[in-house]
DNA sequence: GCCCTTGATTAGAGCGCTCTAAGCTTGTAG
DNA sequence: CTACAAGCTTAGAGCGCTCTAATCAAGGGC
């Protein structure tokens, strides 16, 4: 449990602490004797320098705060894995919080990172008050993804939900399908903008946009198949379903009221997660690339932090379509 | 960008930097008066104190290392929620690492995360070599979890994996099954015990334990299957996979074969992800209890940070079955 | 031989905080 | 009126490190 300090490396090695502390940064100027038994020092000791004292005497962070709201969702944790490439290549170290959902609780995570004074922050999807970004922004900067904002402060890295959207239904569309429902992922991140693409698309194919309100859950998907199939007389033959967990619970309704996927109704997913890519499964759905979002992220971060830019940038990332075998032509039931 | 300080705040509220840090710690002793006078300054600043130096001037710390090897994996991401549920609770902070399975990742994850001179340490299923896990309990506490040890100096939490198996050989052989074969994980976290409580308790049930290599991916299931289905010539009526990607990769296979699941096999997975509960999948399965083993392990932590225990203390959590669609009776084909 | 440069090393202040010990008020008993 | 305890408050050292400025040795030019 007794830590070595710079001291006793400088003791051992018979130099000042100032000249341990040029070799641990790997200064220049250090003659080559030294650096080496400094080294030697260091090692039997088994020392390494004390981040936070390092942190505090620099004036610098090599910490980056990461805020997620639910790490059991599998987008935010590929998002987390990311974050964490980048950042251990680049030197620094994650402090990670979760916020769940809960704009008190994301309130209190947000100020427990900052009171470790990091290099910069990363929000995933908060749904703390614009004017809780505001003030953070003020103390490092700040990168929300899956969130947009207008502050000229923070910086946003959002995947193009419309153009995801719109993604499916042209290839829903191309299927030959008419009748296309959308099951709305309600207030998560990310569905208003799949709402917004989903209408637009549908109405640049001259279609009528069917939205049914849900939520991004596989119970909430059953529901929503329930509600569609008894309130819509001739059944929608395609489905766009807010996200991957919702899009299976819409599958398992549908095999219960007897309709086959995809023979009887296509169903699209969001997010590409890795419940998608299962053969049992197999869901054809809208990839986010998320280690490209966390890569432009920290990168974004990180260009604040070294003062190369000071306008707010907006990433937009292009969604791509994941074609699996939950969509098919539409099986000639009448064209309406 | 600029941070106040704790001098701010008592020049601002006309008292000593001193008393500014017993207000901020809650210390008695303090006037009502003054312990006002300097809330609203700490307020009207938009103060709070600097973890680092803290941290530093006490010599204690409030953070705790966490090294997962990956955060896809749903077990850990549970874990580590569990994790910060508790940490947030008691004031903790967790700095968060991944290794990635690869040892030489995981001893720099390591070491990155000591040089936070962190209270105590967690290691989610390390690959690590036992005597780096040695070297970190010189120099904090470590917890490991789904890893075993017999160092003296470190604390394990795990579930009793041979006790689950049993728990699905149970289940199974009550269902009427007699040739149940186990999908074996190979050399992933807890795939040993798994192996040997199936091996075990089949035949302590009188029954002839049929182990297939397999991994804990879902494509590894489906090969695994098809390798079963052409070695034994009377196809196994039951499974025990190693996971629950596993087991849907294996009814994948089976489906394939014109098998039903579980009408002519019953097929049963292990950890309870949130895959196994959706209804389309409803998957048999072991759940192991990952809020208690989190909780555990934190606890573990501090008891040692307080110095309120020495020796090691081992926790072989008991896991339970959650029964579900995949499973049935033996459909009555010959009894061997 | 002297002055300068250049590169290597170190002394010492200070980062923002905690903590011990000392100082300052009061109130009260003698 | 003095003494002293109890309750508040503060001065100042120090946590482990970085960084600036100073020191020092070793040449090199004249």
């Amino acid at each position: 449990m007794g830590k070595p300090t710079m001291e006793d490396v400088a003791a051992r090695a018979g130099v000042s602490r100032a000249l341990v502390s040029l070799v641990m940064r790997n200064a220049p100027n250090v003659s080559a004797q030294r650096r080496a038994a400094v080294r030697k020092a260091a090692d039997e000791l088994g020392y390494s320098p004390h981040v936070m004292a390092r942190s505090l005497a620099s004036r610098t962070s090599t910490v980056l705060g990461v805020m997620v709201n639910d790490l059991r969702n599998a987008f935010f944790a590929d998002v987390v894995e990311g974050l964490d490439a980048a950042a251990q290549a680049a030197g620094f170290d994650l402090i990670l919080n979760t916020g769940g959902r809960i704009p008190s609780r994301e309130g209190a995570a947000l100020r427990s990172l900052l009171s470790f004074r990091p290099a910069g922050v990363v929000l995933l999807s908060p749904v703390v008050p614009a004017a809780a970004i505001e003030a953070a922004a003020r103390q490092c900067p700040v990168v929300l993804v899956s969130r947009t904002s207008r502050l000229s402060t923070v910086d946003t890295v959002n995947d193009d939900g419309e153009a995801g959207a719109a993604l499916a239904v042209e290839h829903l569309a191309q299927l030959g399908h008419r009748r296309i429902a959308h099951l709305d992922g309600g207030g998560a991140a990310g569905a208003a903008a799949r709402r917004r693409g989903f209408r637009q698309a549908m109405r640049a194919h001259g279609l009528e946009p069917i939205v049914v309100r849900s939520e991004h859950t596989d119970t909430a998907g059953e529901k929503a198949v329930q509600e569609l199939l008894s309130s819509y007389s001739p059944a929608p033959t395609a489905l766009l379903a807010g996200n991957d967990f919702n899009a299976v619970g819409a599958i398992s309704a549908l095999e219960e009221h007897g309709l086959r996927v995809p023979e009887d109704v296509s169903v699209v997913g969001y997010d590409n997660t890795s419940l998608a890519s299962l053969r049992h499964i197999s869901l054809t759905t809208v990839d986010q690339p998320r280690a490209e979002m966390a890569r432009l992220a920290f990168d974004a971060l990180l260009e604040r932090v070294r003062g190369e830019r000071t306008e707010p940038v907006r990433h937009l990332l292009h969604p791509s379509l994941v074609v699996r075998e939950t969509t098919g032509p539409n099986s000639g039931e009448a064209q309406r």
